[in-house]
DNA sequence: ATTGCGCATGCAACCGGGTTGCATTTGCGG
DNA sequence: CCGCAAATGCAACCCGGTTGCATGCGCAAT
């Protein structure tokens, strides 16, 4: 569950204004899927997620153009993850799910949001800059564990 | 410049041996490029440096398969930089890489091992099977850090 | 020193994420 | 309502990385 306060409609269009840029539909779905989402998504898991919409396809490169132009308009995040491909996410930081460790399922795909906090981030040695620490834990689901029994 | 005692060639030979492969000059070459390269190496640029070396070229494949068996060995490190290639670098010999955490510098690819041990996989929720647990810990290393003036 | 087995290598084709060029559409200020 | 710059769609392309398969070679047993 994400806060509708940032992920609302008019909240999108009028952080899409307040850099000074055109309102278009793609845009628009492309935030709203990137506030939505638990954490930094993937161009083929938007994708995905934005094909359930019953509104028309957003083109490949056009997604890739909007994703680039959030982040350059200071609205997203790019980096790679350790597969080496982009992994984007709203820009504002989400306390809801920075506040707790994810488990995300190799059958399924799904993320499942679990009550533990994450670990504190080890002392660095003298020189280094932290950006983030990430503690993925994967595995499987109920649902795919008792699926392929 | 890096430390002859490990990169000298019966060093490398018996690295190799050490974890029961064969010595191939493959191998050899491989893992000596990763040594004396001062930092994390992208597959291309261990390429061109192994083709100034006068002896007959590695196949484009087989430099990835050497790459790649190097990090299952122990032997070596993998991380995807900025830009989503992957940078190899090589590990610290005699040291069990699983019983500490990595730093990825996000700049330029390189791991760095940290003193801090793993921290202790959260309580499941009942039906969750654990496959395993990455710490990604992200950031820029000093000279990185250094070199955005 | 020779043999034989199985891993390692080379080569070609392939894959997928990401980009580029260009014609067409569209948001939006005037 | 118009005009134009900006955004979109489409096709082709790029490149890092992988896969399938035939051949080469390290190495241990003889
Ligand atoms: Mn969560
Ligand atoms: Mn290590
Ligand atoms: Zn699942
Ligand atoms: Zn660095």
């Amino acid at each position: 569950m994400k806060s509708q306060a940032t992920s609302s409609l008019p909240a999108i269009q009028s952080a899409l204004r307040a850099v000074g840029a055109r309102v278009t539909p793609a845009r628009v779905r492309v935030l709203g899927a990137l506030r939505a989402a638990p954490g930094a998504q993937s161009h083929a898991e938007i994708e995905e997620a934005l094909a359930q919409e019953a509104h028309p396809a957003i083109d490949r490169v056009t997604l890739y153009r909007v994703l680039d132009w959030l982040c350059t308009a200071g609205l997203a995040h790019k980096a790679a993850d350790a597969r080496g491909v982009f992994r984007f996410s709203a820009a504002q930081p989400n306390v809801e799910h920075a506040a707790h460790v994810h488990f995300r399922c190799t059958g399924c795909g799904g993320v499942f949001c679990l009550k533990a906090p994450p670990p504190p981030a080890p002392k660095l040695p003298r020189g280094f800059r932290l950006a983030g620490m990430a503690v993925d834990i994967r595995g499987e689901c109920p649902r795919c564990v008792r699926s392929h029994s």
